[in-house]
DNA sequence: AACTCGGCCAACCGCGACAAG
DNA sequence: GCTTGTCGCGGTTGGCCGAGT
């Protein structure tokens, strides 16, 4: 395994893959002599190679305490937990697992972990829900029908006709309470310290819990807080506050004490970094939640 | 059986941090 | 403060190998 099969450098010293004979060499003169420092070692150990290769071969294959095999799904959770905190720290992160290399976790996340986040709907750098395409659709379909234009309309419209202007005017609210629910800061989504994968398990309860018709805003109500400050773009100001106007008034506290994400980011994250853990929920983990 | 393709992973490369002179 | 040497880290490479055709 490994690079290029050179034999020598131009220095003369050997590169490519290590041959038995000079792992021996090297345990045998980091077990005598230990590894005080590695641009003297490949000389006195008898090796033809730089010290640098020779630190990356003891610190990432002949190590005594390396632990070799697949990874426990504790490793990868602990991993997913780091890298969220941590991002690609790999040392750090191998910090934290026992046995493990920065070099062997870099290439688990880089072959496993980060395609599985990317599956899951998971921005793998940010550990954020990937929704760039839902707002492109949504911000589409709200231009296509301006819902004041709508309002307008059902002043004008025959009677008959007025049924199928509120089914579609119903439909737009709701697209409209999605896309707010989408960036509402509340939801802490926006917030950089916080990269909580659980944000989108949240927004699903949200939209689960609140978002159905019987709980829905007038659409005049939805009007007059998504167009009140100066008939300006629909998105281009602040939204209006998740309690005043979107959630139902006998829901104090909808989002629970989840969401209080923001606050504690701070201290969250030192421990996340401190411990090494976090409590995901099990739902984060089931695959079925996301097609 | 022969070939292609893609995943895996050990090892290399380049760069920044740090210490010593 | 500057230069030089060393170390460690993160990104990248490319040969090996198994699965698929």
């Amino acid at each position: 395994m490994g690079r290029s099969p050179l034999s020598a450098d131009e220095t003369g010293l050997k590169k490519g893959p290590w041959l038995p004979e000079e792992d021996g060499k090297l345990i045998s003169y980091i077990h005598k002599h230990g590894h005080s420092s590695w641009s003297a070692l490949p000389k006195l150990a008898g090796l033809n190679r730089c010290g640098k290769s020779c630190r990356l071969r003891w610190t990432n294959y002949l190590r005594p305490d390396i632990k070799r095999g697949k990874f426990s799904q504790e490793e990868e959770e602990t991993i997913l937990n780091l890298h969220a905190v941590l991002g690609n720290k790999w040392s750090m992160i191998a910090s934290h697992l026992p046995g493990r290399t920065d070099n062997e976790i870099k290439n688990f996340w880089n072959t496993h972990l980060k395609k599985k986040l990317i599956q899951m709907g998971f921005d793998p750098m940010t550990h954020r829900p990937r929704t760039d395409d839902i707002f492109s659709s949504l911000s589409q379909l709200m231009s296509l029908s301006n819902l004041r234009g709508l309002v307008d309309l059902q002043q004008q419209v025959p009677f008959e006709d007025q049924q199928a202007l509120l089914n579609l005017q119903g439909e737009m609210a709701k697209l409209q309470l999605l896309n707010y629910l989408l960036q509402a800061p509340h939801l802490a989504m926006s917030s950089s310290n916080n990269n909580n994968p659980n944000e989108l398990n949240i927004l699903n309860l949200l939209i689960k819990e609140n978002y159905n018709t019987n709980n829905l805003p007038s659409l005049k109500t939805l009007e007059e807080n998504l167009f009140s400050q100066n008939n300006s773009p629909i998105w281009s100001h602040e939204p209006p506050s998740l309690n005043q106007t979107m959630m139902p008034s006998h829901d104090p506290s909808p989002l629970g004490d989840d969401l209080v994400l923001n606050q504690a980011s701070s201290s969250h994250e030192q421990e996340v970094a401190a411990t090494g853990s976090v409590d995901w929920p099990d739902h984060l983990f089931d695959d079925s939640m996301f097609p």
